[in-house]
DNA sequence: GTTCAATTGCGTACACCGTACCCAGAAGAT
DNA sequence: ATCTTCTGGGTACGGTGTACGCAATTGAAC
């Protein structure tokens, strides 16, 4: 993790090893101390080049916008545009879990980077027809849409992943957390879906209800949803 | 906001003592000394009625579930029981916005009426006839939606809102700071989309993308959405 | 009423955080 | 060789959560 102590301090740096940190450790762990630590360098050397620690997790949420980047890579309609978006933007997040917290606090950062996506997919939906204000609420229902079932699927797997054991070991243990403040005899559904091992399985349901939001677009896109 | 003097410290004064602060200030203002403070206590008698900072932070998410508890006003049907759990959802993100980042950061917290509310979201989808874990993932996807349109909503709130301008100023202003660091010439549909008086209002798409969901599960429900 | 135990309130202190301020040294220009 | 500018970083301040230990209050038992 740690970097050359002769190479010289750059943005680049501090942001690629911020990065690295908040992947490992969280975002909490991504402190100005830490991250100067880790270079090597003092923590007020950071400052020369990047203005205060909100500004350093602009800059990583920007970063990930490149290596996440929407690519036509023979796309041929606003479905399939909006299915990469969703698709680039589910596998950052699961990636990434760090930034979700970030975007729900302040917003997107909106860099150069995440505004050329943004670009990309309202491109996409020109094919629509529909007027630009319409393309862009479709973008953020499918965004939310997106954004909402990772914060699910982030819950989960932090919770299931962490020790290295077996989902039911998981499930059992959790099980026993929670009967010791609650009494699960109280809510059966819940206890029964705590039991099942794909309680945390969302892949499926993101793929359902993403098609079930584009099939309600293409009803409006066909003009049969017009109110 | 102060409390009374003598009046005993509890864990109801507290936490609602701690919900005051977090939707006036932000949930950063509502810190252990904080609350001490507008309660007249010492900081660490706090610490005899709470276990810690992040205990609290539970204890005030469950206290939203009661107040935002899902109820049945005649409700017929399964899809209703979907709408009124979304609704419900809805409001308490808007009415208090910090409950998301601590969803989104550290999972929804399990306390007894959270369960009893996802309880009775179950039970509404008996009526679906499909198989129990469906019920909990088709319950999972729409309340992601609801979550992630909830933070595009206070992200546009939150930036708009606190000046207290008119939509269209505010917009000039942020196209103006926005600018200042970043070629618009470059993302030209953002830049449209930026000057639209909708850009900012996501309920009708909310609206949309809900019954877009909503009939996904329908046909899926009657069957002819199985693969 | 007195004594003893248990509960509640809280002051101090420590480790962490972001960062303002100022100074040392290197690099480049004149 | 001197002067300017830029980069690195040490110290210090005010914020955070909270471990520890002591005082005051309450409740029970005699």
């Amino acid at each position: 993790m740690a970097g050359d102590a002769k190479s010289p301090l750059t943005v680049e740096r501090i942001v690629a090893m911020a990065i690295a940190i908040a992947d490992n450790e969280g975002l909490e762990a991504a402190s100005m101390r830490r991250v100067a630590a880790e270079l090597r360098s003092g923590v007020m050397s950071l400052y020369r080049h990047v203005a205060n620690h909100e500004d350093l997790v602009h800059r990583m949420c920007d970063r990930l916008a490149i290596q996440y980047g929407y690519r036509d890579h023979g796309i041929s309609s606003w479905r399939n545009g909006l299915i990469e978006m969703s698709q680039r933007d589910w596998e950052m997040y699961i990636d990434h879990p760090w930034i979700l917290p970030i975007t729900v606090a302040s917003g997107p950062y909106l860099g150069p980077n995440t505004l050329a996506n943004y670009e990309w997919a309202c491109r996409q939906m020109e094919a629509t027809g529909l007027p630009l204000i319409e393309q862009h609420q479709i973008i953020m229902a499918v965004s939310g849409f997106v954004a909402g079932m990772a914060i699910f699927e982030n819950n989960s797997r932090r919770a299931s992943l962490q020790p290295g054991l077996a989902p039911e070991e998981w499930a059992a243990q959790e099980r026993g957390s929670l009967a010791r403040h609650t009494d699960l005899e109280r809510y059966p559904l819940f206890s029964r879906v705590l039991l099942h091992p794909d309680a945390t399985n969302f892949e499926k349901f993101f793929d359902f209800g993403l098609r079930s939001l584009l099939d309600g677009v293409e009803a409006r896109v066909r003009g049969s949803d017009l109110e």
